[in-house]
DNA sequence: TTTCTTATTGCAACTTTTTGCAATAATATA
DNA sequence: TATATTATTGCAAAAAGTTGCAATAAGAAA
């Protein structure tokens, strides 16, 4: 029924277990393909589980989130919104209409490297969301 | 007294007003010098100014920020802090042992322009976080 | 100085997120 | 299949952050 069976594998991996909650709220990130904040998980995995709490979804999302399920940004909005995780990739949002588009981790290979060499931290992962102003909304300044 | 009525001007200047308030957590955050908890400036603006309230803190904050007298950061809690402005520049923090330091905005120039010119987008800010392993925490391992 | 305009604050109610703990249930093992 | 282990959940209460609106006060203008 719910292709998010497909993310056992992963949990078991790590010696965590699938749940009806995990499977809800997997099924809903799936399916959506795009930033869902935690209340909007909830709306839609509950049709799914009636009985799922918010507390479960907040720390579900950071579970996901932490075990490389998920990915967690920060959109502007000043609260945490969830994706499930593809490939790695960061956001750039414009600031006039909203509309996201992604960014190629690989873009930031050569950031990575520098910061590296100049400060002898070893990198292993970021926040990073751009700002700006799309093509579109340029044209009408 | 407060150095903070070296804000004064700039806050005029677009028409907005200086106030206890403001002063207070200004003086606060100029300080400080480091990130601070919306209610790590609640707690020590209320030593100068008992009778502020916290609603008037996170409006302030981000207020400041909105006019470039304070710089939002998330620093890995998940919750927003701030810091007073100073240069442009973001953040790179040890998952071990909690270091910061400071990375310049520089260092981003010519990811921003390559994003620009890839995109079509004008950036105008960004959110940015680097986490990593400082050297000494590398030692460790 | 006094008056006027409106930016700003405080209050109270509300929404969002986190936490501790006892109860539950997923899986390994017997 | 039954039992044991412990990861996970739900509940209730607390903490953190937001919002609408009436009252206040900063600064401009008279």
């Amino acid at each position: 029924m719910s292709c998010a069976h497909s993310y056992v594998p992963q949990l078991r991996a790590r010696g965590y277990r699938m749940t009806p909650q995990r499977l809800a709220i997997l099924h809903v990130l799936h399916h959506s393909g795009r930033h869902l904040s935690p209340s909007e998980v909830y709306e839609q995995a509950r049709m799914e589980l009636p009985s799922l709490t918010e507390t479960t979804v907040y720390r579900t999302l950071d579970f996901l989130a932490e075990n490389g399920l998920a990915r967690p940004a920060y959109m502007g909005s000043g609260r945490l919104v969830y994706e499930i995780a593809r490939h790695e990739h960061h956001h750039l949002k414009c600031r006039n209409c909203g509309h996201e588009m992604e960014v190629q981790h690989d873009l930031l290979k050569t950031l990575y490297r520098q910061l590296e060499s100049e400060t002898g931290y070893r990198l292993t992962d970021s926040h990073v969301t751009f700002f700006g102003l799309c093509s579109d909304c340029q044209k009408g300044e």
